[in-house]
DNA sequence: CCCCAGCGTGAG
DNA sequence: TCACGCTGGGGT
C-alpha cells in the first residue's frame, strides 16, 4: 500500500503538503521526523505532521520524499504541541513556527544526534617506530610525540596547531589510526549534585518565596516581584538547587541585554554542572551543540534569550523568565511570538512551574497575578538604599535651557561632580540634533523616503534618517531657499555630551548609544572605563538603563520625559514607569544616597505624580484600570494588521476589505484603517487596522474563520501585510 | 536592441 | 518564502 506523509514546510502558507514515501525509504515513520522534499524548484526540509495511507490529490501532483533525516522525532511531544498551539495563536503556518523552534543548523539538515568525534591513537607499529625516521618530517614527528602522551581529538588538533597533512601521512604509514567515538552521556549531576559555593543566607521574604515555590508540583506560574537589589537571583538559585537535586533541568530566559558574562557566571559559579548558554553571538554549530546538550540532559541549566524558549529538555524541571516585562521577549520580525506567553504555555504542557521575575511587572503579568491566575510573590526588602533615593521634578516651562538642560539640573550636576561622584543623563535621541532647520525660511529637512526628519550627526558630517538608514552629507544650503543659515533643531545625545564637556571641562564625559557602541565589544570597553571611574559624566539612551549597574552614580537625570511619556503608543506610560523605576533603583547605594531628577513641561501630570509619589506598584494598577476603560490590552485582546504599499490607497483597500470580513460590535471593535504612526517609511505608505476583542476565544474563532478568505483577497496582492497578535508597539 | 529591476506567480 | 518568467523603461 502506498504511504503518504503530511509535511509542514517553512513557507508562509497555512497548510501542510502531501508527499509520497517511496518504498526505498524503509524507516518507521512517526510525526516529528525531518524530511527533505522537493518543493517547486527547490528542496526544503520540513517536519512530518501526519502519516496516511491515502491521499486526495491526483497521483501526478504528488512528489516523493527525498530523504528522511532523523531516527526519532526532533522535539519532545510537549514542544511539538507548543509549536502547534503557537502557530494557531499567532496565525502562522505550522511550518513557520516549527522552523522558529529549531536551531538553524537543524533547519539546514545537520544531524540532531550528538556529534561523534575523531580520536587519533598510535598503532602498535607507531608505538614501535623510531622518531628518528621522521627527521625530515618535523610536523609528523611532533604529532607522533604528542600521541605518545595519549589520544588526540579533532579539537586538540586545532588547539595544538598540528598539521592535518601530518596525520594523513602517518595514518598512511599505518603508525596511527582514527576512531569515531561519541562522547559518553554524562548525567552525573542528576544523582550527585555538587555546589561550588555556599548559598547566601536568605532574608525572610526570600525564604518565604523559595518555600512557596519549592512546594509546588506540576504547572504553576508565579510572579516574583522585587525591586533591584531585593535578591531575585538568589531566589532563582535556591529554586534551581532544589530542582537540580531532583535531577531536573532548568531553563532560564533573560532579555537580550541581560545575558552578560556576569549573569552567566553567577549561575556557573554556584553549581558544578554544565550550563548551556544560547545567545546571538554563537555560530550555528555552537547553538546546535548547546541544543544537543540540553536535549540529552547533560546540560543541567540552559540559559538564553527569547529563542532559547524552544530548547528541548530531557528532564524539564522549571522555567524562569527574568525581567519578564522586557520587550525583547517579543519577536518583532516574522512570527511575532512572545517568549513570556509561550513560556507559560510550555509550563502547562510540560507540567512544570514557571517563574516570572521583575521589579516592574508588565501589566499583562500583573493582571494575572492580581486575579489569582499567577501566584504573586513579593520581595520588598532591599539591601541598602532604595528608600533613600531623592526624586524631583524640574518644571521647565518657560525656563532657559542649555543644550536641553535647565539651570537647576546643571547646578545639581555640579554639586554631585564636586563631591567626586558620577552623574548619569538619559536622553532617548541619538545624534546631534533630531532635525535640521533653516534659520531663514524655517524649512525642516525631511527624509525623501519617510515621513520623518533627518537627524543631524555632527561627528559623521551627515544627516541620517533613523527609520530607513538614508544618509547624506550635511547640506551647506537650505534645500528650499538656498540659505546657508542651517542649524540643528532640538537636542540629541551627541550635542548633549559636547555641551556637558564644555560646561564641565574637568570631568570627562562618555556617550553610550548605538552610534558609539556599534563596534563589537565597545560597549564593554566603555562600561569598564566607567566602572574604573575614568568618566564622571555618562550620557546615554535607554540602552544605558537596562541591566547595568553603576555604584558611583549618585545623580540620574531624565531629560526628555515628555517625549517618553506622551508618545502615540498606548504602552508609553507603562514603559516610562518601568524605565523610571529601573533608573531610580540604580541611583546611589547604601553609603551614598542617590537623586533622580525629571525635566518636564507637564510637571503636574497626574500619571507622573502617581509614579513618583506612590511607586510603580500603584502606578501600574492605575494604568491597568485605564487600559480597562480604553478597552486595551491586557483587559481586551488585540490584533494589529499592518499593510504597506507604494500607494496608500492600495494598503487602505486591502485593510478595508479585511475589515469588511469581520464583525464590528460592542465586544469586537475594528479601528481603522489608520495611517501608522510613521506614515511613510522607506518610500512605502504604512497603514494599519486594529482589532480589539473582549473575548479571546471569539477573537481566535473570528480570525480562524476569515484567514483563508483574507488570503484570497485580490487587494492583498498589491501590498505587503502581516498580522501581529498582542502587538508591543503600534509603530 | 539589450539589460535588468521589479512584480506576479505557484509550489504537494 | 523563494525561484522563476515576464514586462517595460532606460541606456547604448
Amino acid at each position: 500500500m502506498p504511504l503518504f506523509v503530511e509535511v509542514a514546510l517553512p513557507v508562509p502558507m497555512r497548510q501542510t503538503f502531501s508527499y509520497l514515501v517511496p518504498d526505498t525509504l524503509t524507516q518507521t515513520l512517526v510525526a516529528g521526523l525531518r524530511v527533505r522534499v522537493p518543493f517547486g524548484r527547490q528542496q526544503l526540509i520540513g517536519l512530518i505532521t501526519d502519516i496516511k495511507d491515502s491521499c486526495s490529490l491526483a497521483p501526478k501532483q504528488i512528489k516523493a520524499v527525498i530523504d528522511i533525516l532523523d531516527q526519532e522525532p526532533l522535539l519532545p511531544d510537549s514542544l511539538y504541541r507548543l509549536t502547534l498551539w503557537a502557530a494557531r495563536y499567532y496565525f502562522c503556518s505550522q511550518g513557520q513556527m516549527l522552523t522558529q523552534a529549531l536551531p538553524v543548523a537543524l533547519r539546514k539538515g545537520m544531524d540532531a544526534a550528538p556529534k561523534s568525534m575523531t580520536h587519533w591513537h598510535l598503532t602498535a607499529a607507531g608505538e614501535a617506530a623510531a622518531p628518528e625516521l621522521l627527521k625530515r618530517a618535523p610536523a609528523q614527528k611532533k604529532v607522533l610525540e604528542r600521541l605518545k602522551q595519549g589520544r588526540l581529538t579533532a579539537e586538540d588538533i586545532g588547539h595544538l596547531d598540528l598539521s592535518k597533512a601530518a596525520f594523513k601521512a602517518l595514518s598512511e604509514k599505518g603508525w596511527i589510526a582514527a576512531e569515531e567515538r561519541t562522547a559518553e552521556l554524562d548525567l552525573g549531576w542528576r544523582t550527585a549534585l555538587e555546589l561550588d559555593e555556599t548559598p547566601l543566607k536568605l532574608n525572610p521574604a526570600q525564604a518565604v518565596a523559595v518555600a512557596t515555590l519549592n512546594q509546588q508540583t506540576g504547572y504553576h506560574c508565579s510572579l516574583l516581584e522585587g525591586v533591584t537589589g531585593s535578591g531575585k537571583t538568589e531566589v532563582y538559585l535556591s529554586v534551581l538547587e532544589s530542582q537540580l537535586k531532583q535531577g531536573k533541568q532548568a531553563l532560564i530566559l533573560v532579555p537580550e541585554i541581560g545575558l552578560t558574562p556576569q549573569t552567566i557566571a553567577r549561575f556557573q559559579r554556584r553549581f558544578k554542572v554544565q550550563v548551556a548558554v544560547i545567545h546571538s553571538g554563537l555560530t550555528d554549530n555552537q547553538r546546535l551543540e548547546a541544543w544537543r546538550l540540553a536535549r540529552s540532559g547533560q546540560a543541567a541549566i540552559i540559559i538564553g534569550t527569547r529563542s532559547a524558549l524552544f530548547t528541548p529538555m530531557a528532564y524539564p524541571g522549571v522555567i524562569i523568565l527574568d525581567e519578564e516585562h522586557d520587550s525583547s521577549f517579543k519577536q518583532q520580525e516574522g512570527v511575532g511570538y512572545h517568549a513570556r506567553d509561550l513560556a507559560v504555555m510550555r509550563g502547562h504542557l510540560e507540567a512544570i512551574p514557571v517563574i516570572l521575575g521583575s521589579a516592574t511587572p508588565s501589566l499583562e503579568t500583573l493582571q494575572n497575578a492580581l486575579n489569582g491566575r499567577y501566584q504573586h510573590l513579593l520581595l520588598n526588602e532591599r539591601a541598602g538604599a532604595a528608600k533613600n533615593v531623592r526624586q524631583g521634578i524640574i518644571d521647565i516651562r518657560n525656563q532657559p535651557l542649555k543644550a536641553g538642560m535647565s539651570t537647576p539640573l546643571l547646578n545639581e550636576i555640579r554639586l554631585h561632580l564636586d563631591a567626586g561622584n558620577q552623574v548619569l543623563l538619559f536622553l532617548n535621541r541619538r545624534g546631534f540634533a533630531p532635525a535640521l532647520l533653516c534659520h531663514e525660511c524655517g524649512h525642516l529637512h525631511e527624509c525623501d523616503r519617510c515621513d520623518a526628519f533627518f537627524t543631524v550627526h555632527q561627528g559623521l558630517g551627515e544627516i541620517c534618517c533613523h527609520h530607513c538608514g538614508n544618509q547624506y552629507a550635511i547640506p551647506k544650503q537650505c534645500h528650499e531657499c538656498g540659505s546657508t543659515m542651517l542649524m540643528g533643531q532640538g537636542i540629541g545625545t551627541e550635542q548633549l555630551a559636547e555641551a556637558l564637556q564644555k560646561e564641565f571641562p574637568k570631568h570627562p564625559v562618555v556617550r553610550i548609544d548605538r552610534d558609539t557602541t556599534r563596534l563589537k565589544g565597545s560597549l564593554e570597553t566603555h562600561l569598564d572605563a566607567i566602572h574604573k571611574g575614568e568618566y564622571k559624566i555618562l550620557v546615554g539612551t535607554q540602552m544605558l538603563a537596562k541591566g547595568h549597574h553603576f555604584p558611583d552614580v549618585t545623580l540620574v537625570g531624565l531629560l526628555d520625559v515628555d517625549g517618553a511619556l506622551f508618545s502615540a503608543d498606548f504602552r508609553a506610560p507603562e514603559r516610562f514607569g518601568q524605565l523610571y523605576t529601573q533608573v531610580a533603583g540604580r541611583a546611589g547605594r547604601a553609603s551614598k544616597p542617590g537623586t533622580v531628577l525629571l525635566q518636564t513641561h507637564q510637571s503636574d501630570n497626574p500619571i507622573l505624580r502617581e509614579l513618583l509619589h506612590k511607586g510603580y506598584g500603584e502606578f501600574a494598577r492605575a494604568q491597568l484600570k485605564e487600559r480597562q476603560q480604553a478597552l486595551l490590552p491586557p483587559a481586551w485582546h488585540m490584533v494589529l494588521v499592518r499593510a504597506e504599499a507604494h500607494l496608500a490607497s492600495d494598503a487602505d483597500a486591502f485593510l478595508n476589505a479585511f475589515a469588511a470580513l469581520l464583525p464590528n460590535d460592542k465586544e469586537f471593535e475594528v479601528i481603522g484603517p489608520l495611517p501608522a504612526p510613521l506614515d511613510r517609511k522607506a518610500g512605502k505608505f504604512r497603514r494599519q487596522l486594529m482589532f480589539q476583542a473582549k473575548n479571546r476565544n471569539r477573537l481566535q474563532q473570528e480570525f480562524e474563520r476569515v484567514q483563508p478568505l483574507v488570503e484570497q483577497l485580490p487587494e492583498g496582492k498589491r501590498c505587503r501585510w502581516s498580522l501581529d497578535r498582542d502587538p508591543q508597539d503600534l509603530l
